[in-house]
DNA sequence: CGGAATCCTCGATGATACTG
DNA sequence: CAGTATCATCGAGGATTCCG
């Protein structure tokens, strides 16, 4: 390899390098790019997208019944709404197995897997710090 | 400093990593816990307090009126909404100034600001990926 | 300026029934 | 089993008005 840092950072991620380095802001964002993050961002930050990420994540290969079960309180529709956002975005692959009765499997793609890394640390945020928001609730609600 | 890990890491943490080591399964999570980081997570993986988060970070204090122009899209009363809950849950601090016209400002606190940090990666995970979902989107639309 | 209060709408979600 | 289809609701959120 020629240049290896060439080949793991983005032209953005240099772009952006070089102008810390000059002390120069960052770039302008696109607007029609920011767009699209923030539309990605309220896809992904879901109630029951973040809770069936995990627990494929967790548990691997699950059938759609499985899924329904452990994820608490959430219902057939939403299930099939959640499974089949999550598969557009190439979050999670729908395998369908010809057989009577119907089988089909969800697993994570690699991105979604990425995914959830990404999220790891929000999630061990919430853990560390709930007795702090807890008791920042109780302090608030308390007020005069 | 007698022992610098134990003043590092939580007692939880401790006894995971021990559980590790001995290859045992995670300890069982308090259902009563797992709900109450759930729905933490429910509050703060929300549009609104995600954007805020991110402006607030990125620009320090701001009034009300400055946040409600450079979130694009937010009503007065999702504002008011969003801060409220972000005070209540002690992510950012309100003070009201007590001059004509009123004045009233918003800062994260250490938390809100761990907080923002945690989130840096779904950021970033959301930026770097987000040629790959889109492409996969157009897949998936496209299919038979 | 920084809200609170009111009214109203519509879309997200649940419940139910049906099916390959 | 793994959905689809249909109907019903209900509450989040927008628009508007008023106020200290």
């Amino acid at each position: 390899m020629e240049n290896p840092l060439e080949n793991r950072f983005t032209a953005a991620d240099i772009a952006d390098a070089e102008r810390y380095m000059a002390h120069e802001p960052p770039a302008e964002i696109d607007p029609r790019i920011e767009r699209l993050v923030n539309d990605l961002i309220g896809r992904i930050a879901d109630k029951w997208t973040l809770l069936v990420l995990e627990l494929l994540e967790e548990k691997g290969t699950l059938r759609f019944t499985q899924i329904g079960r452990q994820v608490e309180g959430i219902s057939q529709k939403m299930l099939t709404q959640t499974l089949r956002q999550m598969e557009r975005d190439g979050l999670l692959t729908r395998t369908v197995h010809p057989v009577v009765p119907p089988r089909v499997d969800y697993a994570l793609t690699p991105l979604g897997n990425s995914l959830s890394a990404a999220f790891c640390g929000v999630w061990v945020w919430a853990e560390r710090n709930l007795e702090m928001v807890e008791a920042a609730r109780a302090t608030f609600d308390a007020r005069d």
